[in-house]
DNA sequence: AAAATACTGTGCAAAATGGCTCACTTCCCG
DNA sequence: CGGGAAGTGAGCCATTTTGCACAGTATTTT
């Protein structure tokens, strides 16, 4: 459902349209695959808009337990939050995979949602979308137990209904990683995985393969 | 934090000037307490904003199981899932005390949004407050033990930091609402009230007293 | 004021989860 | 190519959490 929300933005605002909006165009990122983009606690100055490739968000606590709290795909935005005035980043950001990043500094970007409506509307999109989306997760958080939370965590990196296709292959992504998303130990994610794996939902084939019967384990009682 | 953003909303924009940049102001609703603004599966074509009071908003699972997403203050939208092509209502929303809410028809609000420049800033800020207190959420869930999600939710509901008083009082609110808030069961809430009132972290005087220092069970390991 | 309805404090057994450890397998880098 | 680092599958046990159940205490309602 944020698949369709992200595929309306695109359909509407294609990249160019949009670096003509912001007005600096030499500002395009390219990240290779690994690379830190920003840091719990840096400066946050700037917000960045995904033109290719996964960036992965992450929370450290006090404690030095680890949260994931995203991966984005293209069309989406991170690091909004300096826009709202906060100071510091409250997380890490750290390419996926090699990445194309639009990266624009606050006031470029305040400027351009004063002057622009069209740019201000597809922001307010955006971030409608993003509410919808965190919203949905803090629901699946308090609802559901880890096992099924995994479960739709394997189902939204899976990138069903895109074009219709019935599975997809997730890249690379490991247990550690599932397990900070899904607020659960490693451990746990094995546990699990191998279970899904004995009752078919998902299947190893060189990488990860989820089927969609896997919302079976989601819908269940 | 998010009451900190809300004041900041606030100074900027006092109800009367949103009436008159919406510009129906026959609109306003009185709710009385208890009673249901919208209810999940309703259709949306509406947003809705806090003039005065508190509301609710709750979702209900498949199995039944009922979690509460949020409490809402006066300066805060409601219902904004609507503009975003949420046909129907994901969760229901009900007044915990009497209520003045300002509805705005979806039509309206867009056309404002298109309209006013400063409308649309003042929106767009607010969508970006309510990220960053999902965000926390979320990450808290992510996190925390069932303990320290209580001891977060209380600190919250108390308004810290409002013209600096030190503990203030929540109104009727039950232990079967707070574990709803906070994702688990009502016997555990029982259970962590009484410890955190044995440990003088809160106090009961007709209406329930939270002293600062149960931030003490946020903080600590 | 009596009756009906919430709400709260506890207790307990069953289930789920967290936190480790250890042995293997893969993958990447020098 | 070899070694080391990272990722995975399993098992084990202490805690935490759930899911009831019940009795006592407020609150409302009539």
């Amino acid at each position: 459902m944020s698949s369709t929300a992200a595929n309306r933005r695109n359909r509407e605002f294609d990249p160019n349209t949009f670096l003509a909006m912001i007005g600096d165009v030499r500002k395009i990122l390219a990240v290779p695959k690994k690379q830190t983009i920003f840091t719990q606690g840096d400066e946050a100055d700037a917000v960045f808009y995904v033109q290719k490739g996964k960036v992965k968000l992450t929370v450290v606590s006090k404690t030095g337990k680890e949260a994931t709290i995203g991966i984005l795909s293209e069309g989406n935005f991170f690091g909004e939050g300096s826009l709202a005035g906060q100071a510091l980043r409250m997380g890490s950001a750290a390419a996926m995979t090699d990445c194309q990043l639009l990266r624009i500094e606050k006031k470029a970007m305040m400027a351009a949602l004063h002057r622009e409506h069209a740019f201000s509307d597809m922001f307010v999109a955006y971030l409608l979308a993003r509410n919808i989306r965190y919203e949905e997760d803090l629901v699946d958080q308090l609802f559901n137990s880890s096992e099924k939370r995994l479960a739709r965590v394997l189902l939204m990196l899976a990138h069903f209904g895109k074009e219709g296709v019935p599975e997809t292959v997730v890249p690379g992504i490991s247990q550690e990683t599932l397990a900070e998303m899904v607020g659960t130990t490693r451990s746990r994610v094995s546990f699990f995985m191998n279970r899904f794996r004995k009752l078919g939902f998902i299947h190893y084939n060189g990488g990860l393969q989820v089927h969609s019967s896997l919302l079976n384990v989601v819908l269940h009682d």
